[in-house]
DNA sequence: TGAATTTGACCTTA
DNA sequence: TAAGGTCAAATTCA
């Protein structure tokens, strides 16, 4: 692999990143949001360099819990061989299901769980009879932190959520989407990603936005966003790490920031401020 | 009454 | 064979 283009392409998008953040005096919502996720982006640069500069350091024991897998592991069964994201979300409520990630979900079983203190939480996509759609997820209640859910998906959404339908019939006139695309457009970041297991391209990207009214769902999504409780670097990893494949159903004017991640694969374009992971 | 949840049994994998 | 994951009947809820 060419190690020093991917290290200067690496090196830019942290320092833009760093720019952006430098940037961000819009409202406290918004720029709450936006922060969460530019600490992302600098922490998976970081990691990346890291790695790189570092090659016999496999990371994954370094890297945080909460990274996007493939579990393709040997140790990890066959059938895990799909794409995966373990999340962690902060339960402010403590009730069981602690977020509302734009999908709806049916719960389908639970099981006690060697070594946890808490049973573990199965869920499938509410649409998998009628769309057919093979998402599930899991959500566990952490034992170090009874208010902590850490929340596995896997497999990504192919049905069309009631609330992503409505929106489509309600599509707005082409200019107008157009001038809000371009305003988005300067502040969004894009995250395509690659899929490894033969599935490319068949699921659509995830995706959650950063106007401020959606900023008010993340909030809430990411434990209210309490800062006195997500403080740390690698926490604010943690928690954009956890953004769920959901909150699709964010009208961003089409402008959706989507996040994707295969960190196997890195494609980082900065000429239109969009970024393939 | 239909939809969602619970829970014990069964299946699959390491 | 143990543990994780899923199924499906029973139960609960709106």
């Amino acid at each position: 692999m060419e190690k020093r283009p991917l290290m200067n392409e690496l090196t830019q998008g942290r320092d833009l990143a760093n720019q952006l953040k430098g940037h961000l005096d819009q409202t406290l919502s918004a720029a709450q949001t936006c922060e969460f996720l530019v600490e992302r982006i600098l922490s998976s640069y970081e990691k990346a360099l890291s790695m790189l500069n570092n090659p016999f350091d496999e990371a994954p024991a370094a890297a945080d819990s909460y990274s996007p897998n493939h579990c393709t592991s040997t140790k990890k069964r066959k059938t895990m061989d799909k794409w995966s994201e373990q999340v962690k979300v902060c339960s402010g409520n403590m009730v069981e299901a602690p977020l509302n990630d734009g999908y709806s979900w049916r719960k389908y079983g639970q099981k006690d769980i060697l070594g946890a203190s808490h049973p573990r939480a199965y869920y499938r996509c509410t649409h998998r009879n009628v769309q057919g759609c093979l998402a599930t997820k899991q959500v566990q209640r952490s034992d170090e932190d009874s208010s902590v859910f850490e929340v596995s998906y896997r497999g990504r959404h192919t049905c069309i959520q009631a609330t992503q339908l409505s929106k489509a019939l309600d599509k707005k006139p082409k200019k107008e989407e157009e001038e809000e695309e371009k305003k988005c457009m300067d502040r969004a970041f894009s995250f395509k990603a690659g899929y490894k297991g033969g599935e490319e391209g068949l699921f659509p990207c995830f995706s959650f936005a950063s106007t401020p009214i959606e900023t008010e769902k993340l909030e809430n999504l990411f434990c209210d966003f309490n800062p006195n409780l997500q403080t740390s670097d690698s926490d604010l990893s943690d928690i954009i790490n956890s953004t769920p494949n959901s909150v699709t159903n964010s009208p961003f004017g089409g402008c959706d920031l989507n996040l994707d991640l295969d960190f196997e694969h890195v494609d980082f374009d900065v000429s239109d401020s969009e970024m393939f992971v």
